[in-house]
DNA sequence: TATGAACCCTCTAGCAACTACAGGGTCAAG
DNA sequence: CTTGACCCTGTAGTTGCTAGAGGGTTCATA
């Protein structure tokens, strides 16, 4: 399997899975004569590992511990769990943060009802400590 | 005032500052006859707002924009209105998504019973597509 | 057989928004 | 007169890609 074939099959840019293999997360493919990378079914398999992980948030470093968990199948889950329970939380923490904001900026939006910036209540707020 | 109060009173750390300044967001302050940086209450009335906008959530490219169109007292203030708009639009979308995200891991992470690797359903749903 | 599109390769540099040195100079207190 | 807390410039690192430049290869079609 080529890369641009890899590349579609998990959605990922043909650069991104170049660039995977360059940060040592997804192991080198073999190369045909012309030099061109050929993917295996586990390829697919780790590429699609990552891509999940990736997409629920998960950081190249904890993707990194993840692959190097799951290489193992006699190594105990706890870990695995651990990180994902962590991740949440960090999760959690993000939406608290956002959701404060939102509703910082809401009322900054409610409060501005002049027309010229010199009376403008957001531009007054957003100077005051 | 010099640039390490400066940093203290906005909460800045003080290479952020001169960061600041090399981007052209903060105008360079004067100097003293040994080179330091010497700010002036204009100095730190922009640093306040440029933080607080930042810590709002707007880009550096929003907060160039809020800084120009603030800086004309007859501006209408229609255009901050519709940045702020749109940015809270921004937030609402990115907290969808954490929302989203955060079920799919604790619904992952109510999965796993098992104790090794081979059997964790945490490690077998990343692996699919 | 030639040619053109659609692939592939490496290498380098760019993005956002800082942060962190290295290797200096300055200033005030004890 | 030395010590420690400041300040300076300049450069490089962070995260996770993305986008070129400047080439080579493959394959279908004319």
């Amino acid at each position: 399997m080529r890369i641009g074939k890899l590349a579609k099959a998990t959605n990922t840019k043909v650069e991104t899975i170049r660039f995977y293999e360059r940060e040592g997360i997804l192991p080198p493919a073999d190369r045909t004569d012309a030099n061109y990378r050929d993917y295996s079914p586990s390829h697919l398999a780790k590429l699609t590992f990552i891509r999940r992980s990736r997409n629920l948030g998960f950081s190249m470093a904890q993707v990194r511990s993840l692959l190097k968990l799951s290489d193992n199948d006699n190594h105990p889950c706890a870990q695995v769990d651990a990180m994902a329970r962590d991740h949440l939380e960090e999760i959690d923490r993000k939406i608290a943060d956002l959701t404060a904001l939102r509703a910082e900026l809401a009322h900054l939006l409610g409060s501005c009802n002049s027309d010229r910036i010199g009376e403008c209540r957001i531009v007054e707020a957003l100077g005051s400590a």
